[in-house]
Parts: C-alpha cells; sequence; structure tokens
DNA sequence: AGGTAGTGAGTTTGGTGATCTTCATCGCGG
DNA sequence: CCGCGATGAAGATCACCAAACTCACTACCT
C-alpha cells in the first residue's frame, strides 16, 4: 500500500537533509494529473480515498487540493468532489506548475507556444534591456554567457548557463510581465533542450550570439539587441524542430 | 459584496457560524499584503496569533497561507516562521493574485508593465489569430465589439466587452503562454481605465479601431490585423497616461 | 394508477480544536 | 567557548461537528 514510490528522482540537488517529508504530496497529485492518471476534466477519488492513496492525513490531503485549485488544476465544487480542470484552464506560467508537467510537458503542445512566445518577447525585452539594464545585471549576462562558452563538455552546465542568461534578460528588461515568464522559458529550455541533449550542434553558434547580444546591451544598441534575440531565437527554433524530432522518434 | 468590513480583522470571535470562510480569510491575508500592513519583506505574525486576528482555525489559516505561499506572496520556513516575500517574487499573472492586489495595483507600477507587455504581445497575438481563429471566436469577437459600440452612456459595460474582446482575441491566438496573459490585461483595463472611466473620450476611435480588427481577421489579414492591434494600443497609451494624470490628480 | 414533488437519510466537503512530533533558536552550564 | 537541553512555533494527525448536496423513497395530486 506505500505508494511512496511514484515520486521521482526529487530533485536530489542540494537537498541538505531529508527529515522534512512528504510536505509535497501537492506535487505527486499534480504530477498524477499531468499523467493523466485523473484525466482531465473528470472526478479525482473522495478526499478520504485520496489519504489512503497518498498514504497521509485528510488535513494534508485539503492543503494539497487548495493549493492545486489555486494554481487552476483541479475545481473543488462545494460538497459534489474534486474534478480536474480543462488543459486551458491551468496556471501554466506557474512555475511550480510546470515542473509538475516536467516530462509530460511535450504532450501539451506547450513547447512550441512558448517558442512563439519568446520570438514575440524577447526581442522586445531585449529591446527594453539596452536601455534599462543596471550594470549589475549586464555583469551577471555576462558571467552567464562565460558559463555557457566554457562548458564545453557539459550539456549540463551550458543549459544551466542558458537558462540563467534569458531570466537575466528578461529581468534586466525590467518590465515585471516579461520578467515572471522566465518560468516558461526556464521549463521549455530545460525539458526540450537539455533533456534531448541536441543543443550541442549549435552551440557554437549560441555561445556567439549571446556574446553580441550582451555586447549591444553594453552599448546600450537597442536595435542591435533587438537583431540579436531574434538570430538567438533562429536557433532556438532550429534545436527544437530537433527535439521534436528526437521526441517523435522516442514516442 | 466583500465591503464586508474586512478592513481589519474585526471577526474574531463576536462572529458566529460561518460558512465559507477560508476563501475569504485568504483574501483578505492577501489583500492586508497588497496593503502593506505586512510590509514585504519582513515577517507575518504566527499562525496561532493569525487565527485570532481572522477569527478562523489554525488549520483554515493554515490552508490560506499554503495558497499564498504557492504564489509568491509569502515563504514558510520550516520553524521559523511566515515571512513576506518581495513584490517581484509575487506570481503577478495569476489571476487571483492580480484580484487582491486591486486597488493597490498602481502602488506597483505594473500598469505600465502591463501596457508594455501588450504593446508587444498583443499585435503578434493578432496576427496568429488572423490565421488561426475560428468562426465561432470571430464571431464572439463581434458580438464583444457590437457590446461595446452599443455601449453609449455605460462606461461598465464597454469595459465589459472591452475585456472580453482581449480575452477572445488572445484565445483566438492559439497560444496557450499568451493566452493566460488575459488575466492581467482584465486586470489592467479593469483597475486603471475603468476606474477612472477615461475611456470615454477615446470610446469612438476605439469602437471603430476593433471593429476594423474583426474586419481584418475576417480576411485573414495577418498585417491588417497587426496594425489594427498597433492603433488600438496607441490609444491604449493615451487611456493610460489620461488614468495617471487623474491618479496624480488624486493622490 | 402513474408521475412528480417534497422530504429525509446518507454522504462528502468545510471548519474546529486538541494533541503529538519535530526541529530551530536561545540561554544555561560544563 | 562549546555543546546541550528547554522552549516555542510550525508540521502533521485525529476526532468531531456543521452544512449542503445526492439520491431514493414515499406520498400526494392529477
Amino acid at each position: 500500500m506505500e505508494s511512496e514510490g511514484q515520486s521521482r528522482a526529487e530533485t536530489s540537488r542540494s537537498s541538505e537533509r531529508r527529515p522534512r517529508v512528504r510536505r509535497n504530496v501537492t506535487a505527486a497529485i499534480a504530477q498524477d494529473i499531468c499523467a493523466d492518471r485523473y484525466p482531465s476534466g473528470s472526478p479525482l477519488p473522495r478526499e478520504n480515498d485520496l489519504c489512503e492513496l497518498y498514504g497521509v492525513s485528510r488535513t494534508v490531503i485539503r492543503e494539497s487540493l487548495k493549493v492545486l485549485e489555486s494554481k487552476g488544476l483541479v475545481r473543488g465544487k462545494p460538497r459534489v468532489g474534486t474534478t480536474v480542470c480543462d488543459r486551458d484552464e491551468w496556471n501554466i506560467l506557474d512555475a511550480e506548475v510546470l515542473d509538475w508537467m516536467g516530462p509530460y510537458i511535450k504532450d501539451f503542445d506547450l513547447l512550441g507556444c512558448i517558442l512563439e512566445a519568446r520570438r514575440t518577447i524577447e526581442p522586445a525585452a531585449a529591446e527594453y534591456a539596452a536601455e534599462r539594464a543596471s550594470a549589475q545585471e549586464i555583469a551577471d549576462l555576462d558571467r552567464a554567457w562565460r558559463q555557457m562558452r566554457d562548458s564545453a563538455g557539459e550539456p549540463e552546465s551550458f543549459t544551466d548557463a542558458d537558462v540563467m542568461f534569458h531570466t537575466v534578460l528578461l529581468t534586466a528588461s525590467h518590465n515585471q510581465v516579461f520578467r515572471r515568464l522566465s518560468s516558461a522559458i526556464h521549463a521549455a529550455l530545460k525539458y526540450a533542450l537539455h533533456a534531448s541533449n541536441i543543443a550541442v550542434e549549435n552551440r557554437e553558434d549560441a555561445v556567439l550570439v549571446h556574446g553580441e547580444l550582451v555586447e549591444a546591451l553594453r552599448m546600450r544598441d537597442k536595435t542591435g539587441a533587438r537583431e540579436c534575440a531574434n538570430r538567438m531565437l533562429d536557433l532556438a527554433v532550429r534545436d527544437l524542430a530537433a527535439a521534436e524530432k528526437v521526441i517523435g522518434r522516442t514516442k
């Protein structure tokens, strides 16, 4: 009955200790939802059943359901039960939701949408960043770029640096809405490119363009920055196409 | 409705049986945070104190805090307490968060950011909508436009129709990321324009441009749609400038 | 006699409060 | 000066009550 084994690798990174346990039943339920174990649009088990299923008390289940509800994954109706919401009601710009979707993200047609959004937003963000970025932010970008450049053999480190780069770029646009979208880009980069390890072939070009973007920002060159961002995204399109080919083959 | 007088935790012991408490308590705490009663960056009262302050049991408080935490407003550390997060960690693209911020939204520099984001995103969304909108969606847009046109004297109805128009437009772009941003636009329109009733002077022009956009979508005219969206946003910029003047004067 | 509407039992979520556990913090003593 | 325990606050569970929705059963009206 200990269905506890359904959890993934738990992001063992930097987990100082593990004294604290199953407070994140929330993630387990969410991942089960994403995995379509609870089909979208139809009811979840009763709270008491969920207690047994996940081996925790009803209080914990209820807290988890509240969180899930607050993110639009489920809708709890007073005394009828909790039903899984349709996917387009989910708060897919929430970092946690993206994280829960994780590997299932490709079943959601999200990667294309995110890339499309990036093509729209990142050039504009780069332009704003060109006139608003602080010296600190440019330095951070430079550092991320160096890490990309220097992480020759390690796709892990490369992707981390890439994510960091784009996050800082959006932050440097000093637009709170853009900034919030970094979680989506994070997820896209992490689960599309990193998972398929495709980016290697474009790595050289990517490093080049990222570097040019930093330089443009340093020069406060708005049109140059926008131009670089566009070229960056051309590469991303290529990456995604390659990744999708791999995914299609794997499936 | 919400004029229940929740300015403070008036409802200590004196209130008798109260159903549907949790949602209200969550909103109350969130609004108290937005109102800077709990200053950003510093600790909230202890859970037991919050029970008394809001007149509910600890379970409810904990569920509320979990929801708030899941939206990035607070961060609860294991045995030290719950602290209010910095504002740029808040999930400002969440509809509920926007709603809680409500009137305080202008203390946030959010309106400008949202408008900036709209200037970036809506033209692109219009372009995508031009090639992807379903007949139903175009019909919905048309209906919203008619409501805008016909709501002569009522700013209420006009704003509702305007919000609906832009929501449907983003939906019609068939991009899940764009679609999610409608809550932000909703909040911006509701709390900036509607609150200040400024839009009246631009109403004629706005109706015109919205109508042209519908026509462009019907013709699947991508560049035309983008052009209309841009002109629409020029008007929005004017509206915001006017609204900010009013706000500044009021303050 | 048949169908509908009202009622009542049962079920399920919402909310309360007590209790136990687990550690982070802090102060006391070695 | 360091560690060791007391304290206190959050994490978690349990038992219970309240309210509202479901469903079925019955009784009444046509």
